[in-house]
DNA sequence: ATGCCGTATGATAGCGCTAGCAGCTTGGCC
DNA sequence: GGCCAAGCTGCTAGCGCTATCATACGGCAT
């Protein structure tokens, strides 16, 4: 029968040229081990001649397995993911995996439909956000023989593989600092409020508790998606709500510029008159007038490693670590007094 | 032989249940029309109870024809292009294409490279930006046989389909509004030098000329990426060089916020002593303080058209337009004095 | 009645690749 | 010299789906 796609170099074409047989090609790519030295020099130079790329999808149907990576993440705009991603696909880029992105739009039901969908096909291996996906979606994962990397926190009972931080203990050390660098009334200010802002929060909660200094009324909060603008609208809320508040912890950097925009506005000095920190480090923060102390996390490295996790997994080689903490790092500056454990003061 | 996946449900499956014979269960998911009603709902009945999902790979096998369109971006972490890919990906979503990414990191070999991998793929369709690819790259995108469609800007001649904005345009029409305004000494700042950003400055460049104010002096460049960092430096290199510019014109919207956070460093009043103006309109740059005037691009628009029209394409009903322009705004803002046409005066 | 046509459904033959085994060499050992 | 294990290479039979052609059927004009 005369079909189509007839200009394709398959590996036919290669085996003749090479005078093998095609299975033989087909070992040659995959396992150049299990062919012999002068054959496998004599394929190598026929896929060159002929220029031949093997096609995903006849191998993907004959070995019921694929090359792609799913990656679910709650946004493809906020620069957090952005660098994840990057650091996913350059590593990617490195094997002959091939990524797949979607967007959960930071909900968890689109989540599970897009794990189900995901895992309908087969992937390779997959990578999701955070610890609070369905109970079915969780369940689907359980059961999915195949990698797994959960990323931007840790938690106890992965599905399979974790790279992240603790997001809490991200929060509790920047409010520990900014206790010892003698702010008392610290305010929070947070939105969108998804499963790590929300930690990060608890985070800031526990050491004002422990410290005696809790008091709701500093937490302004709201789920609109974090932008510049709402930082600017938080800012302005809790100044009028606690004209007294000598510091403010902001869920994400965005939120912190738009802080520090406000602030500048209704004439609040940073740092004399509050203390500004946020959350991520971006690059502007340092670059920022002044520059904004925050807190830094391993993002791109974060998207690296649970792929090279995977593809550790795949070749056979699993990483002697199914749980990697990557840490965070506080990075101070002129937003906030920086004083080392020191004896508290009343904020100008 | 016993063969692996037997878990699989496959089209076979559906047919049995349905008691009809596969190749109806096929042309009832692909082509209903031409599948008599009764039968095509005790089809769609069959789909649901057995949960079957099509193995894209084997469709792809057997018609010689993916859904994958390949997408090819300069870079992951610019907002610019974050926004476009979400405005593919969203109308993705709502067909059965699915969207393959990969980042070109401004590199025209690479580029070129990532062509070629992506065609001998044969997808549906491709988007790539801008209409500098190397020759060899436009070769392979003009024979190939699927519908392309160029982003971000206009040019002549496309290969197939365009959307974007003439960049020469944008740029003039800023650099005229900040002339009308009074502004006679303006300096431009520019990172990255990719062509688009090449093009903006062409349009400053030519209105400058027209007014007899060109002045190399002005231009202060690096071939840096883009970062808040970079604006400041260049703002401050600027100052340096030229003390007596009275307005900064940036190439984007993170180098105009460096320059708004370096004047605040130096003492330079904005918009009293320099008015200031960056591209792009990130969403930032109105809540700044000042708010920066900027000039805005419809990029989510952008890459939601250019999936629309591969869309249609593909479904027969190719677009009544090829090229289109989606234009751009001056959003002008306390950042630049924004006097319609007025008598010029020296700059404070 | 007869034959023709358009429509709806089915049978057949792959798409390009790989799993599982079979067959052939080679070399080592008794 | 004969036998067997180990190492290569090749054959066969699909993976799940669809392009192409074939067939069945009802309606209509002749």
């Amino acid at each position: 029968m005369a079909r189509r796609k007839k200009g394709r170099t398959t590996i036919a074409d290669v085996a003749a040229q090479a005078g093998v047989s095609p299975i033989t090609v087909s070992r040659a790519l995959r396992e150049p081990a299990r062919v012999s030295g002068p054959l496998r020099e004599r394929i190598d130079a026929a896929v060159r001649d002929l220029d031949y790329v093997p096609d995903q999808h006849a191998r993907a149907l004959a070995s019921a397995r694929t090359n792609v990576i799913g990656v679910l993440v709650p946004s493809l705009t906020n620069t957090v993911f952005a660098d994840v991603l990057r650091g996913i696909h350059d590593r990617a880029e490195k094997t002959d995996l091939q990524v797949q992105f979607a967007n959960t739009r930071y909900s968890p039901i689109e989540e599970e439909r897009l794990i189900r969908l995901f895992l309908s096909q087969s992937p390779a291996g997959m990578i999701v956000v955070g610890i609070d996906q369905t109970e079915a979606a969780a369940r689907l994962l359980r059961k999915a023989e195949l990698p797994i990397v959960q990323i931007m926190e840790l938690g106890p009972d992965p599905f399979d593989m974790m790279v992240g931080l603790s997001q809490f203990d991200a929060g509790r050390a920047m409010t520990e600092h900014l206790l010892a660098a003698g702010y008392r009334r610290i305010g929070f200010l947070a939105a969108r409020l998804d499963p790590r802002s929300i930690r990060r929060m608890a985070g800031y909660r526990a050491v004002m508790a422990e410290a005696g200094l809790d008091d709701d009324d500093l937490i302004v909060q709201t789920t609109a998606p974090s932008s510049v603008r709402v930082g600017c609208e938080l800012l302005s809320e809790i100044m009028t709500r606690r004209p007294d508040i000598d510091a403010v912890f902001c869920n994400n950097d965005d939120i912190a510029l738009g802080a520090l925009f406000e602030c500048r506005r209704l004439g609040v000095a940073i740092p004399e008159q509050l203390g500004l920190a946020g959350f991520n480090d971006f690059e502007m923060m340092a670059a920022a007038e002044p520059p904004i102390s925050s807190v830094a996390t391993e993002r791109y490295e974060m998207g690296a490693t649970a792929l090279d996790m995977i593809a550790r997994t795949i070749a056979g080689e699993p990483p002697a670590q199914k749980v990697v903490d990557l840490g965070f790092r506080l990075n101070l500056r002129a937003s906030t007094r920086n004083a080392q454990p020191k004896r508290p003061q009343v904020a100008g």
